[in-house]
DNA sequence: GCGATATGTTCGCGCGCACAACATTCACGG
DNA sequence: CCGTGAATGTTGTGCGCGCGAACATATCGC
């Protein structure tokens, strides 16, 4: 807004092209008869558009088979069979997952490294990332390298440096994974690194249970607690790209104190570790004991059913002052959470409604699409945001 | 994003007129080389598109006076002295302030009504409105009627059907403003009404201590508490226009009881009331009691210091959930907070510090440029919000 | 087969900006 | 007082882009 730059004629075209990308990406192969009306251009200029995808080597058009009714059938539109793709990783604390993935999400190979008993180092890390990019770019079908490597880890990350600051649950602190990457990877393939409840909301967002939402909040509850913020249709990131974490906004400052040296931390209250000390569990794994918390209350055991709604009270406090801080339309509940919202949904909602400013609309609470994997989508979404904001932008060396 | 529009050729003819006239309104006059620079287009193009500016009555040009250096002067570019103007009215307590405000924010006439003892109803307060709008149409020497009216108002404003939800200091609720005011100016005048806080930060946004800010949160503390949120460039008005009414976000479960009727409101700990329970002091009206306990912390009375350094640590720890969920790169403290800071800045930074998660740079925390006037310039950057975007938008008239 | 219908394709038009060449206006120096 | 250089305004041409009309093509229903 302060120093946005004047407009160029290209600049419509780029946009436009973007624009019929984004549709593909996000929705698969359409008609460009369809393309016409939902961008509301004229067929002449969407012809155009898509030989210029085409040249690109971006989109492919297939002959219509017929019968879909009366006049000539429209040509369609889809992703491009050796078009390019990107490798999503998701380093998780047990494993590294990998995939090659297309444009329109399809996944064209995958990989999974155990990273042994320890969370991998981040040179362990590269090391598992670099061999996969090399395998599944063999592995993907396609013919060409892939055009980008999108990391998710559970930290905070800083995307301008390709730094990890902290990921308490790795045990990495101010990892420089970029370079490592870079290192193992070359100068030429650009790496992109997100934290995963940033990626999560991202691909909820681009296909999953946010679609279509221009004010979301993923709040997602594992060991720690992060929420990631979507305004305005654009996510939030804030000046160092570390908004949302709110997993020590201090809740009550007479309440437990939490690792990080406070009391009454939101981690304190709606984290794995406050579900388990409720229901009176303990050892590890972490993420299968709550599990086995969620299983008892389903199956009608009272401690446990008293610690998800407990649980669930402190979550529905929480989105109070969120929802009253951003006024979301839907909040997506990850992690954990999800299995808290559908046990005890009537307890957050409950609780949501007393501690929120009364407005107009009430919050839609909704569980995210994907599970494990919404990640892995998410870092996928964010290797391609480059082609999709611009799809001109590596186009140097075509004959045009 | 979800349904965003192709973009046609005019539409960059648009987005630059809209860029320069933008410059223009937030920098004063300007040099038509400096405008060449800035916005990084041809010479004849600004010549065109100044050209097209002069055509739509919006700015001027005159002859430079030379003596600026060698080449030739570069004609300078200002507001035009005819120009188009706005109403801006900030609906108070006490009174009605409206201004006859033109592009690059001239005051051409301004009028203030008590409202009288009582605060004015929603009625009252539109009959002074039409009356100031006729008297400054007539006192702002321009040969026009106003273009819009910006309303400003202490409430929550649902801007689509321009109703006032609540307004507890006026003791409006569900106040239909926006009809009132048609109703008396008629169906040609658009008018537009904002939250106080909301047009406040506008207002430091475009010309005070946000401008290049593109994530601020603007902290306004009177009687009531709430936040002004600008993210990403641009305000954050959440799916109902609520984004910000963090005054009843509960920080202790435990703490004091609140009129809401919970306990612990974040109001109740940094909100005029909380300030004066703290001093020891009563009486009306609260505005002056707040100044005096000011007055004697400065002159170093104990109690009084002491009641605004426990506001300013909790101001502190406020700002800490708000800085972890935003990640703004300023806070400014706005209406008694301004005071608390400037008095007990050292005490909010601690908390700050203490309370929010350690990040990348520390969060500036700022004073408000504007005063008492902040709301009232905010209403009219929101009357012009609409000719900014889009300098042709009223242009159908013209012969071209 | 034939008309109706829907879509792809081609071509000329207007608009918007860049660029180059030319015109204008200043400061500076002799 | 006038010439020179520098910075800027002005004009004309070229290119890119989308629109719209006219034409070509492919399917359906009869």
């Amino acid at each position: 807004m302060t120093a946005s730059p004047a407009a160029r004629p290209d600049a419509i075209r780029r946009h436009n092209l973007a624009l019929i990308l984004d549709h593909v990406h996000r929705d698969g192969a359409l008609t460009r008869a369809e393309l016409t009306q939902r961008l509301g251009v004229s067929r002449s200029t969407i012809g155009a558009l898509v030989f210029d995808l085409i040249g690109l080597g971006l989109v492919e058009e297939s002959v219509p088979s017929g019968g879909a009714g009366v006049g000539r059938p429209s040509h369609v539109v889809g992703p491009h069979s050796d078009g390019p793709y990107i490798i999503a990783v998701d380093v998780d604390v047990t494993h590294v997952t990998s995939a090659a993935i297309g444009i329109g999400g399809a996944e064209l190979a995958r990989s999974s490294v155990s990273s042994g008993p320890d969370p991998a180092t981040p040179e362990a890390a590269a090391d598992i990332i670099a061999t996969a990019v090399a395998e599944l770019t063999a592995g993907s079908g396609r013919s060409g390298p892939p055009i980008a490597v999108g990391v998710s880890v559970p930290g905070t990350v800083d995307r301008r440096t390709l730094t990890v600051g902290v990921a308490p649950n790795l045990g990495w602190r101010d990892a420089h994974l970029g370079a490592l990457l870079r290192a193992r990877l070359g100068e030429q393939l650009p790496v992109v690194i997100g934290n995963d409840a940033d990626l999560s909301l991202l691909a909820e967002l681009s296909r999953g249970n946010a679609r279509g939402c221009d004010d979301v909040v993923y709040l997602i509850g594992r060991v720690g607690v992060g929420a990631g913020i979507v305004v305005n249709g654009a996510p939030l990131r804030g000046r160092d790209g570390r908004a949302g974490e709110i997993g020590h906004n201090v809740v009550d400052t007479t309440g437990p104190p939490c690792h990080c040296g406070k009391h009454g931390c939101l981690e304190t209250y709606i984290g794995d570790l406050a579900l388990l000390t409720l229901a009176g569990r303990h050892g590890e794994p972490i993420e299968e004991q709550v599990q086995a918390v969620f299983a008892d209350s389903r199956a009608g055991d009272e401690r446990a059913l008293r610690a998800v709604r407990t649980v669930a009270e402190s979550v529905g406090q929480a989105l109070g002052s969120l929802v009253n801080t951003l006024n979301p339309q839907r909040v997506i509940l990850g992690g954990s959470l999800s299995g808290v919202l559908e046990i005890a949904g009537a307890e957050v909602t409950h609780a949501l409604q007393q501690y929120a400013f009364d407005a107009g609309h009430p919050v839609e609470l909704a569980l995210p699409r994907f599970g494990i994997d919404s990640a892995l989508l998410g870092a996928a979404e964010l290797a391609f945001a480059d082609l999709l904001d611009d799809p001109l932008s590596g186009r140097m060396l075509l004959p045009r």
